[in-house]
DNA sequence: TTTTTTATTTCAATCGTTTGCAATCATAAA
DNA sequence: TTTATGATTGCAAACGATTGAAATAAAAAA
């Protein structure tokens, strides 16, 4: 009762309170400004310079001014003005983030791994989607240019084959790393999960577990990752004298594609035993159309996914998946991107290209 | 076969290129510095206020000089600093957004409805992340004060009590709009869900599907979201006079503390044959540990969730929930930040709230 | 007492852009 | 020819902080 009464009292506070909004801003319309450097120098009687200089402990002042200047900034509540500093600086410590969808697990992974450090080393982190539009992921190109973010993290859109709009960010001496969805065609810095290694130990787990004829659910191939994926797949296969069937490659990187195309594959009558789909959703749509078409999983058919995402603990059965490290990809993405900052222009550009290990995450749908 | 030729193809080239990275970056030292109005203006012989006008249009200037400085504006690649503008403007046209976890689907969905608007207004977006954790959200709220952004967008963290950061943020003039998880003790705007009209409906579609004992795994009753979800659930209950009781209320609002509860209750003898859960994941974890004990869903037991996430329709059986509309919910939170921004400190402030109506969403786990 | 040294502090320019006001020039009116 | 008019353009200050160089004051040396 006691609790209720307190909130009661709050209540009535926050109505009085919200009929007189004007009394509580009212005091404040000489903070309305933001109290800067030139508001201390001159109630100190001193020159903006010293009290700049108080304020980094600069030698030159005297310990009187210095203390005297901190106290006042510290009672005025003084905080350096950004964007000054960021003309001053030429520098807004800022890193741009294009990307294609966040709602994705994995992009989201990364960006908290690109947070972490982004946060640790004082940096803000803008983030762009390009919603799998190359259109728009050249205007998000510009927006970064515009906003003078300091460097800029990629992964590029289904859509994107062209890539100047990123060679103009070259061009502007701003630092670029791609992870995840990369290219070759730019002399830029990439972070990659190992895709071909991580798809080669996921079919040779279906081999070993007693798969005959295996079905791969791939990416667009103008897309690194697809192509990676697609030659560990083959690898795989090839290290088992199991011959390489084209038919049985089919372009299915989304929920609703994977799961018709199961189902037509699946209604036949010779169909696979075993899937490797590109991603997790793909994967749990595979296992979804089995299902429905009255085949057990694992026992008629086995699945293994791509990304180790939430999604592939809470299906049913749980999904057998490579685990990408989206957290540690982007973290060596941003750590990537930052030595570059701190390096500038002295040292003879030479891309570097970062290779994360893949692992293969056994539950049971295989 | 050829595709597989393509790409070996595509690896020798990659491995030519990085041998020689430097011929290609070689010739853009001379771009280094940015263009700007001065540039134009000495090459022009004008001075730098008439090259500014011409370049917006102004009256005052010839159509010759206008034409002459716009050319070679666009020759030279001319893009007015940002940074120069925003200290000028003393505004970034920047907005901040401090939210729990991107990862969560609802929110990232509510990312996207703000990124869209944001977008369409020309502003950018910082996110800062507070992981649920109080004393990362004061530093969230400091770090968007020195970077100065225009308004503020915030759902906070479950561990917040205390507003006194946020109330800081209102203090330097910053608009700040709640939405989601917000808070009465504090003369701001808000968006929220109607969570008890979506309580309210998803225990009102258990009752009708026959269940006689249904129980809620809630979030904490700190957050409103927590209470009025709570409060649907006591009063569904009571309009068809079921007796509301504490004991079936549990406090469960992630994957793994709902399945652990959920196996808890449903090993007892008189266990439940509804759930409502406040949100998918629990709900997901529920009919997961139902499944693992044996129980059929939803024959024995019924379950609704609520956020009508993607996982929502990949579960087995996909589950009944409640539609949040995140997208929307974004969109309307930037909107009415934007309407704050527009409108400035000339009117009188009046905190708004909006309600965004929710939607029952029926699926095979009822 | 004068000069030199040292300790503090201030001046002024800079970052890139905008904008009120003054200045310049040419043309038209007186 | 002189003055008023209008069309263009330039000057300089402003936004807030930093920094090399100059200036001032005080203390020390001559």
């Amino acid at each position: 009762m006691q609790a209720i009464f307190k909130t009661r009292k709050c209540c009535i506070f926050i109505q009085l309170f919200q009929h007189f909004p004007g009394t509580h801003t009212g005091n404040q319309t000489n903070m309305k400004r933001q109290i800067t450097i030139k508001d201390i120098a001159t109630k100190l009687g001193l020159s903006t310079s010293t009290v700049s200089r108080a304020l980094k402990d600069h030698p030159d002042i005297s310990p009187k001014t210095r203390t005297a200047v901190k106290e006042l900034a510290g009672l005025l509540g003084y905080r350096p003005n950004r964007i000054a500093l960021n003309l001053r600086n030429n520098s807004t410590r800022t890193i741009g983030l294009i990307i294609p969808e966040i709602e994705h697990y994995f992009f989201s992974a990364i960006i908290n791994g690109i947070e972490e450090i982004a946060y640790k080393n004082d940096y803000s982190v803008m983030v762009f989607q390009s919603n799998e539009s190359y259109k728009r992921e050249v205007i998000n190109t510009q927006a970064v240019l515009t906003n003078r973010v300091d460097g800029v993290l990629v992964s590029f859109s289904k859509e994107t084959n062209d890539f100047s709009h990123f060679q103009k960010l070259i061009d502007n001496e701003i630092p670029v790393v791609f992870f995840d969805r990369t290219t070759e065609e730019l002399p830029a810095d990439q972070v990659v999960a190992d895709d071909y290694q991580g798809a080669f130990i996921a079919v040779n787990h279906l081999i070993e577990k007693g798969c005959k004829k295996i079905a791969h659910f791939a990416a667009p191939q103008n897309l690194q990752i697809g192509k990676s994926r697609l030659s560990g797949y083959h690898d795989a296969l090839l290290k088992h004298n199991i011959p390489f069937r084209h038919d049985l490659v089919h372009l299915a990187d989304t929920y609703e594609t994977a799961k018709k195309t199961a189902h037509d594959i699946l209604r036949k009558p010779d169909a696979p035993d075993g899937f490797f789909a590109v991603n997790d959703m793909s994967a749990i749509a595979i296992i979804k159309a089995a299902k429905e078409l009255g085949k057990r999983v694992p026992e008629d058919v086995k699945v293994v996914g791509f990304e180790n995402s939430k999604s592939s603990a809470i299906s049913d059965p749980e999904l057998t998946t490579i685990d990408q490290f989206g957290f540690d990809l982007g973290r060596e993405a941003c750590i990537m991107l930052l030595k570059r900052l701190k390096e500038g222009d002295d040292v003879e550009f030479k891309p570097i290209k970062k290779v994360i290990k893949t692992k293969l995450v056994v539950r049971s749908s295989t």
